[in-house]
DNA sequence: GTCTATAATTTGATAGAC
DNA sequence: GTCTATCAAATTATAGAC
């Protein structure tokens, strides 16, 4: 059985990745994995805080995932297919946007640390994409990681919107190309 | 002067575009325009009601804006630069996520009504993009749309997270070449 | 169309016992 | 760490007067 603390961030994260920020609350959660609202609070004083914990939890996964460029270039892997590969998994699997996406696109209106944490999933991704596109020499790594990002991030909120995980093929397919 | 169901429907539109559906609520409205939340209930029931009326509204004014496509390219423009700048004024003079790509990455969790208005507003965009791409000779213009609107709802969705308008533009340039 | 008044529910948060 | 109890505020929504 997992530590308390962590079926908070599993139990917030499902309801968070469904309907942003306000789609996850102390009580709901409390009540998923059994405890009082009250005992969340003693792990998450406040709203921010579990928000912001949330964010920083979903980004570690997501990258440790992803693993290390370097690592997959010696596997004879293309790091930009185990990229895409993570948001499909997002769409087909779990049935549900990227969290940081969602947060993303709420991000005028959610608190400071949470804000941070947003910051740095994109920035973190940027960086990851920019190592693969080095890597596979292309002629402006940046630019092409910030497009992937961008598309991958779309294409999923879009096919999401229409229930049609072919639209997300459709739409990523120049990116594999 | 407009009518006060117009001055409801704008003051909706900028509070969902900076938080999504929970970020509106009949009180905060109707403060904002100067009646009490009961006579917003007048004009729209319930909530599912009114989140609804605001994405119809916004997705016709956002079509209109485009205007038709045989018609720009009587006038000798490019529909797709006339549609890449329809996101940029989103996100550079009213600094606001597009309505529809906010609340489509809410779905999961929004009323049904609202979730149609969602559905249309993708699906006419598909439409004029299509349309402008087919018009442009691509080999294939549903992929071609598809791509360009999922680049421009992510790439809108990052540089808002990262409150950076030249990331926009480098992530979106490949859409102009 | 707009108002007052109010109901029923949910929310984030705290005090204090065990 | 978890509980009971409670609070203040906000939310959607309705009834009925003007």
């Amino acid at each position: 059985m997992e530590s308390k603390v962590n079926e908070i961030l599993e139990v917030a994260e499902k309801m968070a990745r469904d309907g942003g920020y306000n789609a996850f609350s102390f009580r709901e959660i409390a009540k998923a994995v059994g405890i009082k609202s009250s005992s969340v609070h003693y792990h998450f004083p406040t709203k921010a805080d579990l928000g912001a914990a949330v964010a920083r939890n979903y980004t570690d996964a997501f990258m440790s995932n992803l693993g290390d460029v370097a690592t997959l270039v010696k596997k004879n892997k293309d790091p930009i297919k185990v990229y895409v590969q993570a948001f499909e998994r997002a769409l087909v699997k779990d049935k549900q946007m990227c969290l940081c996406g969602l947060l993303g696109a709420e991000i005028s209106s959610l608190p400071e640390g949470v804000v941070t944490e947003i910051n740095t999933f994109f920035k973190r991704n940027i960086e990851w994409l920019t190592d693969a596109y080095r890597e596979k020499g292309s002629d402006d790594p940046g630019a092409r990681a910030l497009q992937t990002l961008s598309l991958l991030e779309g294409a999923l909120l879009v096919s999401m919107s229409l229930s049609s995980p072919k639209m997300f093929d459709k739409a990523t397919a120049l990116i594999l190309e």
